[in-house]
DNA sequence: GTGGTCTAGACCACT
DNA sequence: GTGGTCTAGACCACC
């Protein structure tokens, strides 16, 4: 399963998904159009309550990453085009200025830092293939692209 | 003031308080051995009740960030090794892939976000000139800047 | 087709149905007698279910918009007499003390919601009047009158 | 009470305190500033269960039009710049639309809404001075406005 | 005290 | 079958 979740962290469970499948769509794993389980079967699946399940999806819809077609199923947007992009870009500065706050107080200088975030992204862009690889319906999506 | 707290954010103002310190010293506002105000003086600095400073210094002084000696005051530790850090290395780790799944969602390459760092990191040094600057280094508290 | 339908949309279809059908009679698309096409027909153009068509043309049968007759077919009423008529103009109002709201939130001020409407108005009857030169069917009906 | 609910109206219970919140606002008996009734106040004036009410109020603080502060409780937000403009600007045009075909369909002319909108914001214009009067705390703010 | 999260179970509208 | 809404009751973090 491309999703797992974690009921002792401390980060909401509806976070852990929408979390999940932001990642799992990043990765590749995910396409656009694809199907995603319904609110009921990811609930069966996780053992969690469907309602807590229908709030991860709710927003994951409020932030269009996913699309849902009532009575029918629930998909990944075609055109992710994300809505508040100012204030989302700006949470991302603020983050990596907590990057450097906390390297600092781990004897992490900034260069340390840019050097550990090639690294992530090298092994990122490495399991991103896998993903491609061995995904969901087999052939459906290419992975010929380099790394 | 070289700590400010927004009582309407989520993040929790004990959180604020914790990372605003980690802050300060990172930039260079605070340094080793530095008094820092009592936890009865920042509250009443900022308007917040003493529980939730108290909670915040807690946090510091597990994390090795300062130390309290008693009867005298709050300072600055020495030499701030950090206990857990493979912990911290790998929370580090994860926010970076984190990174790496929103730029993805508002279509940033991870080399625009290697990009963007490296801005993040020249900013952060020039306000961290102006923090070595400017700093604290005369008096108990400096408040000569500008509102 | 003057008729189109977002699957996506959280407007319930048969609702989409049933306004779309009032729109295209208002903007003079469609006049008093036409023949409209029939549920199955309308199902299979815009792939949807049967079930939902029909929910949708007994919703615009029990508004006295259109007329079913059986065996023969579905065509637009002649004397679109509204039943309800009190309660659908309290309807009205309320909608329009809604806009009032939201522009307040949108810091339109009541002129301004004026000012947009008459625009509205003017979009309008320009559309209008492009639906008449190239209606459906090519003189199949007429439909010039004066509103 | 200046909101009141229907439990028996087709528009959701949450939408309901959604727009009353909104219209209290808009109306001038809400100022910036401002507390609401805790979640669990309202709950119990209404005879609502508290998720209801909560979600309700998540809404608006999405939406900037309230602010929470943890702990202390809820407040009309200081300058409540709308996030989504454009979509909302839409939406207000379609509305718009909606009425000319409502309209249509129970004879009255694009010019006798424009009427009827003149007659609704009059109206509102006088209940809002109303609201003004008697709002909470008495003299608290002004009602010397022009109309 | 406040709001945030989660579960359990129910009902409804839509397709 | 799908998702949307609501209730009831519980636990937790924060202030």
């Amino acid at each position: 399963m491309w999703l797992q979740v974690d009921p002792r962290s401390s980060i909401p469970i509806y976070q852990q998904v929408v979390d999940g499948v932001k990642t799992a769509i990043a990765k590749g794993i995910l396409a656009s159009g694809d199907r995603i389980p319904s609110i009921r079967e990811l609930a069966v699946e996780l053992t969690l309550n469907p309602n807590t399940v229908a709030k991860a999806y709710q927003e994951l819809e409020r932030h269009r990453v996913i699309e849902v077609v009532r009575g029918r199923g629930t998909y990944v947007a075609k055109a992710p085009s994300p809505p508040n992009l100012e204030e989302r870009l700006q949470q991302i500065e603020e983050t990596m200025q907590w990057l450097l706050v906390e390297g600092h107080h781990l004897k992490l200088a900034p260069e340390d830092l840019l050097v550990l975030f090639r690294n992530v992204i090298n092994r990122w862009a490495r399991n991103r293939e896998e993903g491609h690889r061995d995904g969901p319906g087999g052939g459906d999506h290419q992975s010929d692209e380099e790394v």
